[in-house]
DNA sequence: TCTTGACCCTCCCCTCCGGGGAAGGTCCAC
DNA sequence: GTGGACCTTCCCCGGAGGGGAGGGTCAAGA
């Protein structure tokens, strides 16, 4: 199947296939006479692959390395497990600033809220920040 | 002052006050003979502001609109409550997405670690995404 | 006076994950 | 044969700077 069939299959798009086959995320993918790509079920198998890594919070170098794993002939089971670790704890990391962040952002905008802006110091640009 | 020492004043690198001028958050700072940028005070004073629109969460190009709002000789604070309710907002839902990605990755990590990964089907790269 | 080290300058490439679009070739149905 | 859908490569764009090359400047000590 040509790239378009292919990244509707997957629900990808093209510009995001061409970008992982430049990565080196999927082999060289085979081409017609006239270099149209022609990719395989084997092909769309990986990329569904992918795709679920990908929801799994999975950057691009980590899905590469775990399918480098796996082309490497071993499975790259404990190494996923370790890195869903990682990533768990990264996870509850970004949610803990963004929380912190929300709380200030809050007591700002309450601030903001009963105060009157015609009190603002414009030496201070704005005096709620 | 020097950049290295405003820099160190305001808690920031050298490379981001360039970077702020070549934006147009700064006005075209002073230079000396030899081309070294000089620092006022009101811009010492501004960067600070900058700082603390940062920690409120606002993106470097709504700082500007703030500061432009200011330069142009009005209040920024109705635009600033505006701002920071999107603000509240997108925080929101970015929060609820990082937990319903870390829910995901908890049951992946929940799945991986009681099941053997000698069992992993090679068709499928890793059984566990 | 000379040197040394810290500081400064501009310029260019890099991140992450593709999106947008230009210029041009190919395929298929009507 | 022609129109439209599809494909190709190539290049620039984002956010917020970081890293480093190559070279100029400043101040203190010998």
């Amino acid at each position: 199947m040509r790239i378009g069939e292919a990244a509707a299959a997957v629900g990808m798009t093209v510009k995001a296939l061409r970008f992982y086959e430049e990565r080196g995320l999927l082999p060289a993918v085979r081409r017609t006479r006239s270099g149209y790509r022609e990719y395989s079920a084997e092909t769309v198998n990986r990329l569904e692959f992918i795709q679920r890594s990908k929801n799994a919070g999975f950057s691009l170098a980590q899905t590469q390395e775990i399918l480098r794993i796996r082309d490497t002939g071993n499975s790259p089971c404990s190494h996923v497990r370790d890195e869903l670790g990682v990533q768990l704890a990264h996870l509850d990391q970004q949610i803990a600033e963004l929380t912190a962040l929300r709380t200030a952002v809050a007591e700002h905008y309450q601030a903001i809220a009963t105060v009157e802006p015609a009190d603002c110091d414009p030496g201070r640009i704005c005096s709620y920040l």
